[in-house]
Formats: structure tokens, sequence, C-alpha cells
DNA sequence: TTTTAACCGAGACGGTACGTCAAGTCTTGAG
DNA sequence: CTCAAGACTTGACGTACCGTCTCGGTTAAAA
């Protein structure tokens, strides 16, 4: 028992150490010798718990930013949805979060077992939360029967991810009412009558 | 007048040859020195060319991909829209193109020299046509002057990204249609009274 | 003590690569990369040892030629010289030591990290040795009290090294016994009365 | 005849920098790129005239330092021999060329072409002018005609090669005179009846 | 309490690739 | 025709990490 819990100890360790090296020197630069030097640990303990640096820094990532990005049920789907996309907004402007994200997402795409990792433990339980949310207002009558809420859900994400991703200009909680505004408000470009 | 000739003969040798090997094992297990003993060349031949294997990797896609994905003006703007999107769809979806250009945008996630060649080589100018047909329509009247154009395009191409490096499902023409339908016929998610 | 031991093993082994290797093509191109791959290490394993190529070249040259060059005793001090030079002169006509000792010493004359260890692990030695026996002639009364051993010592390595170095003609037994004949009956150059 | 005279002076210039360029940074660093930079000249132009960097380090410092070494004859040899290896010491110790002779007849021990080119334009000249001045002593009376010329060169040249190149002690005067004393006093090492 | 087996830190190991450097050859355009 | 300029192939350098594999030296549990 105690064992084990030295165990835990030494995993929480590691990943504080792999998190804290990535913020030093970015994930590019981070490697297992330089984790297992800070940490005071022998690469087989590392090679035990994860097996790539991928992994190890998914984990490390997910599980040391537990933030509750959950969305709150005020009735106002709205304001909502609103709420909780700027909280995530503003995670990712908080310095060093935005630059590890994007690097893990950068690894996804070289690393199937990251992008598993990935969408399993973060992205398809945040769409999930997103599309929940969004039929509960449907379910109040917030919101049409027909609307498409996994669309929704993506065209809210997508253009975020974008920005994030490709263009790299920074996020601001002015683009997210844009994009929220659009979407409820409809974005009708038909020229009226 | 020759040396230069066969400078540009070299110059396109590697990258066609960076290509062929990025296909055959991947972007993450290509290294420069395997590069270079295939187009056999000497390391330093590619080096004075590029400084980065990144680089060197967005060059070789953007150079010897030059397919034109400039938008048609038909008059419907639409549908030119839609042809477009998915003429980049399809490319995206014939085999070596979309884990490619998926792994160049996770390079780009580390490497800043690749996001930004990546932006000014192909995103923004992407980005500039799709407004530029926007607009188009705009001014002919097709669409109403008021519809924020620069919002389109995000709306559009978001998605698209989202589930080409988030979620890594395929990209169908049918989802391009529901983006394409949501965005124009107008995604209103209000109840109808 | 089995890590220990394997690695002595392979310590070994890399002298004896290195110096296989160096009789194959000689010293001049002789490569820590040919080493590694013959002695199948890698090229670390060869680092860790050894700070540079003139070092692990003059450890294997010493280590694995340890032939005893000390002097016998037999009471007959011009015997004895003539029969320990006669066995150095011999050990450099086998043919690969002589090209391989000239390619030491023509290492020292750059690498000064090499001459150290070449004068301290075998020049001085062998130097203390001949002063030692002619010093024990001496107090034996066989060799005048004022005889200058140092400069005897050096009359008599000098030329040798000068026909190695320099001349490059064959050591003979020969030309040392015209050496230690002169040296012992007097090179007295001046005109008899 | 301009263009000759033009080649002409490019040759010496080139040798010029190579000379100035291995005293900056020795010979070990030396570069033939270097050398053609600095002197405002294509590598070719190099390749032309020396066949290797060896050999053109050969040839810049025995014409570039064309100091008459040449042994006076007074009548006395002894004086004589004394102030030529004086002289010649005195080179060596002045800082630049006795590192750089070493270097050369370091290079030498790898490269045959310079050890031939070193013998026949330096060694074997130097050694002939001593044998002679000594047979001019002979000639007159001065050394008893059965003393060994070449056994009396290699004993005196000898020992000051083996301090310079193998001891790398510092070359004294004092030193040489010791070697010329033993040499016409006699080395006689048999104990005095 | 003593034994014993798992676990650990440390870091050596065989590899692969890096990015740099220089060698010696080859090509071009200016004079 | 000769030259400077410098691109080119080649090949080695010394470094950095990879992921695997010992090695002793603690422990914590079973005996």
């Amino acid at each position: 028992m105690n064992a084990r819990r030295r165990s835990a100890d030494r995993t929480e360790t590691i990943m504080q150490t792999a998190l804290d090296l990535a913020l030093e020197v970015g994930y590019a630069k981070l490697s297992m010798e330089a984790i297992a030097g800070r940490a005071g640990v022998g690469k087989d303990t590392i090679y035990r718990r994860w097996p790539s640096k991928g992994l190890l820094f998914l984990d490390s990532l997910l599980s040391l930013n537990q933030r509750a990005l959950d969305y709150p049920d005020t009735g106002d789907v709205l304001a909502d949805l609103r709420q909780q996309i700027h909280a995530a907004v503003d995670l990712l402007a908080t310095p060093p979060w935005g630059p590890l994200y994007r690097a893990l997402v950068g690894e996804a795409q070289h690393n199937p077992a990251v992008a598993a990792g990935l969408n399993d433990r973060f992205i398809q339980p945040q769409a999930d939360k997103t599309v929940a949310r969004l039929r509960a207002a449907q379910t109040k009558g917030q919101v049409s029967p027909d609307f498409d809420l996994e669309l929704a859900m993506a065209v809210l994400s997508g253009p975020l991810y974008f920005q994030l991703l490709i263009t790299q200009e920074p996020l601001t909680h002015e683009y997210v009412n844009r994009i929220l505004d659009a979407l409820f408000a409809g974005l009708d470009p038909r020229p009226r009558p």
C-alpha cells in the first residue's frame, strides 16, 4: 500500500517535471533524459508508466490541468455557452497553456496513440458536454428541434481551432462572441427582400 | 545559366525526393540523411537551400503540389464554393496528401518558421481567395452587404480543419454540404414561432 | 561486477579494433565511425572512454603491445644495451609497428595530449630504464663516474628516431652497433698524434 | 611574361597566406578554404600548384624561410659547427617556427610525399652541408681520417630532433654544447685506468 | 525478525540522426 | 585561357537522445 502510494507520488512527480520542463524549453526540446534527470528518477521508471514522450506529455497536460470545463446550466443557453467558451479561451491565452496545447495537437498529427488519447480524454468529452448542453436547451424548446447539434458544435469549435492552430492570431472574447452571435442570431447571408 | 539550371534541377530533385520519402516512411521518420542519400546529394547542398527539415518539407509539399485551388466564378456563389471546397477535400482524401498535410500542420505547431511559411504561402492566399469570391458575390448583391465575410470564411474552414486535425474523421462531400447549407440557408437555431 | 567486466571487455574490443583498422587502412584514414561500426559499438561508447582519436590510438598501441622492453642485466653493459636496442629495432621493423609508431609520433606533433601521454607512458619509462641500466654499470665501476648518462641516452636514442622519423631509412642492427661502438669505444675525432 | 609574373606573384601570395594562417591557428586547423579565401584566390588556383595541403605547407615553410643555414669555414671546425647549430636552434626557438616545423615533420609521418619533399629539400641538403664541413676539416687533418662523418652528423642531429619531437623540452645552446663537446672531446665512458 | 522479491536511481549500451566542416572536383562568367 | 567564386559530393566529426538493459541498493511483505 505504501509502495503503491510512493509509486503514485512518483507518477505525479514525473508528470509535474515534464510539464515544468516543457514550460521552460518547449515541447520540441523536451527530452526523456532531461525529465528523468530533473525528476530524480531512472528512465525506466518513466518508460514503465508511459510508452512514449507524447503520451507522457498528454497525460501531464490533461491530468495536471483538470480545470472543470463543465457547462453551467443557468437556463440561458447562449449565456452558458458564452461563459464556458470564454473560460476555455482564457485558459489558452494564459501563457504556457496555449503553446503547450498547440504542441500536443501537433504531436497528435504524427503519433496516432496521442491522437487517440487526446480525442478520448479531452476532445470527445468536451464535445459531448457541448452537445449535451445544446440538447438540454432543445428539450426545453429553447432551440429548434431540427437544429443540427453536432454541426453547431463543429461550427463553434472549428473556427477557434483554426485560429489557434493555423493562423495563430490571438483568441479573443470578441471573436468568440462573433461566432456565437452568428450561430444564434443566424448568419443568413441572403439579401433581404 | 547552365549552373543555375543545374542548381534548379537539384532543388527540384531534393524536394521530389523528400516528398517520395515522406510518402514511404511518413514525415516523422523522414531524415535529412535519407533524403540526401536517396537524392544523391550532400547534406550541405540541402542545408544551403533550407535551414530545417520542416521548411524543406513545407516547400516540397507546396511547390510540387501546385494544384490550382482557384475559385471559379460561374455567377452562382454557393455552387462555386461547393466545387472549390469539394476539390480541396478530395485532395486531402487522396491517400498521401491528407497525412502529409496533417504532418505539416503538426510541424508548424513547434516550428514558428514553418507556421509562418504555411500561413504566408498557403493559408492566407486560400483565405483571401475565398473572401474575394464572397466579396464578388456581395458586390453583385447576391449576398447581404452586412454579411461578415471573414467570419464566413472561418466558419467554412474551421470545421474542416477540426475534423482533419482533431477528430480525424474522414472528410466527405456530405459534411461539406452540411456546412455550406447551414451557412447559406442560415443556421438559425431559434425556435420557429 | 558483471557490468564492470563487460565494460572492460568492451574497452579491449575497441582498442583491438582500432589497431586492426589502423593496420588495414593506416592511421590517417582511421575513423571513429569505422571503429565503432567494426567493433559493434556506439560512438558514445568510445567517446566515453577516450576524448579523441589520438588518445584512443595511443592507448591501443601501448596497451596491446605491452612487450617487455626491459633491460637484462648480465653484467655486460654494452651487451645488455645492444640486446635491448636490437629488440626495439626489431619491433619497429616488424611490419605494422614501424608505420603505426611513426603515425603516433606524428599525431603527437599536433596534439599535446597525445604528446604528453606518449611521453609519460612510453618515452620516459624507456629512457629511465636505459639510464638506470647505465647507472648500475657506473656503480659497479664499469663506466666512468663523470660519464653523462642522460646525454648518453640521448645519443643512443636520437639517431634512431632521426632515422625512423626523418630520413626513414631502415633501422638495422648494424646501424645500432655503429652507434653503440662509437659511444663506448669513444668517438674521438681528434687526429692521433 | 606578364602572365607568368602575375602567376608567380600569386604563388608567393598563397604561400605567404598559408604561413600567416598557420601562425594564427596552427597547422592542424589550417584549411585550404581559409587560405583561398584570405588570399583572394580560387581553390583551384591552389590545387593547380600543389596537390595537397601538406605540400603547400612544406613549400611555404621552406620557401619563405630561406635563411642561409650555411656553414661558415673559419678554419675552426668546432666553432663553425657550434655557430651553425646554435643558429638552427635559435630559429626553432623563435616562436612560430618550432611548432610549425614540428607540425611539418608530423605531417610527413602520414604523408609520404611530404616526407620525401622534406628530405629532399631540407634534411638531406643540411646533412650534406654538415658532412661537407666535416670532410673539409678531415682533409685539412683537423679530424682523424677514420672518423665516421655520417655517424657524426647523426649523433649531432639525432638528440636535437629527439628533444624537439619527442620529449619537447626546450632546445638550448647549453644542450648543443654538451653534445658538441661530447662528440669532440670524446664521450669515452671507459673507466680511466 | 529475517528473508525475499519487486522496484528503484543511475547510467552504460547500440543506434540513428543531427548540423558542421573541410577535402578535392567541377562549373560559370568576367576579363 | 585563366581566374575568383563558390556549388557540389563525400565522408567524418562530436553531440544528443532514443529505448533497452544491467547493476547495486533500498524497502515492504511474506515467512
